[in-house]
DNA sequence: ACCTGAACACCGTTCAAGT
DNA sequence: ACCTGAACACCGTTCAAGT
């Protein structure tokens, strides 16, 4: 039976979600297809690239676009679906963030664009709407990726008691930050806080 | 002559300055240092407290305290020198940020107090301090490690003109971010943006 | 105490040769 | 067109044995 792309990036995710990323090898996932190291590469150039097709694939839900809404609806809305995709797999922050780190990743490119339209919305002139998405991608990344090492710490049983408030109420706290963010963008706008603001310029 | 683990150390740094992050190895830096690779583990339990370990000496500079300033100019100040540092070595921020996610740098705990402080005196209530400390150093983590890796690209001399503004003004672009960061966190204490947020709470 | 030598169990990638 | 087999050039880590 011929092999595709397609079963290639689904293994692959299986493995991923099984094993985690270190044991996502070409040559454990050769072993799993039944076909030897060397085929994967008819199908990818390398491994980079099966890696971005797998981040792709991760992502499908995150995608499900949130139209009318608000700009700050919509940056809540994208960085919470975000959160909850690379939370479907094991390490997925991980994945995604190497992924898109090196440009491999076309739905977090989809998702910036977004995010800029947002942010735009919001008040932030085009020159800085980019960054400002980015930014917010930075946040939502650098969270999960954080969360799902600690739960991979909580699986192994090293529970340290005086961390529980960084591993408590994840939810509530990823809201904070995003707020956080949405505050930030939206402070662009309000004549009131532009006074205060003149310290940091 | 006796092996020491500053020696370790200090020739970590300058391969990872030579030749970045994926050329630092174990097995490279013991023929480097001419000592068999099985000599590095009498000094280091395994590569992720080397690396910690070179983390934190990149991460000097950046410890340099940012005393009697307002809350907002210590967090913009450590912001900056963070950033600083990271880019005084190759792959710096990837190096930092692999080993903050592995709790294997106490710089960064060092780094992540000091702005939690920032954030408490800008009226955020000690639950989510920490979190809006967290924030800021995601983003610096993240927009460095981007900056590093286009960087790479342009030296290897693939300069696609359309993304010239994501590479033109990267000190420009970085304050921007941290100032919507500073602003997010000032809004918690604005009475005037309050009435803004409720459409996010 | 500190290090060597050698092994163990792997990697990603390439490429002539097969079908 | 698609894949195998085998090689190339590596990895991190362990550990008996040496000094």
């Amino acid at each position: 039976m011929q092999l595709h792309r397609h079963d290639v990036v689904a293994k692959a995710t299986q493995l991923l979600d099984d094993y985690g990323i270190a044991d996502l090898t070409m040559r454990r996932l050769a072993r799993e297809l039944n076909v030897s190291p060397g085929a994967l590469y008819w199908h990818f150039a390398d491994k980079q690239e099966l890696l971005g097709a797998v981040a792709d694939r991760i992502l499908v839900p995150a995608s499900a676009a949130v139209e009318d809404a608000s700009w700050s609806r919509r940056v809540v809305g994208l960085g919470t679906a975000l959160r909850d995709a690379l939370l479907s797999s094991t390490d997925g922050a991980e994945l995604v963030s190497a992924s898109f780190a090196a440009g491999k990743s076309e739905r977090m490119i989809e998702i910036l664009a977004e995010l800029t339209d947002a942010a735009t919305e919001g008040g932030i002139d085009a020159s800085h709407a980019d960054l400002a998405a980015r930014t917010v991608l930075y946040y939502v990344l650098g969270f999960t990726a954080d969360e799902q090492s600690r739960l991979q710490w909580d699986a192994a049983g090293a529970l340290v008691d005086g961390q529980s408030v960084l591993t408590a109420n994840p939810n509530a706290r990823f809201a904070f930050g995003l707020k956080l963010l949405v505050d930030g963008i939206a402070a662009h706008t309000s004549v009131e806080v532009n006074a205060l603001q003149e310290n940091f310029e």
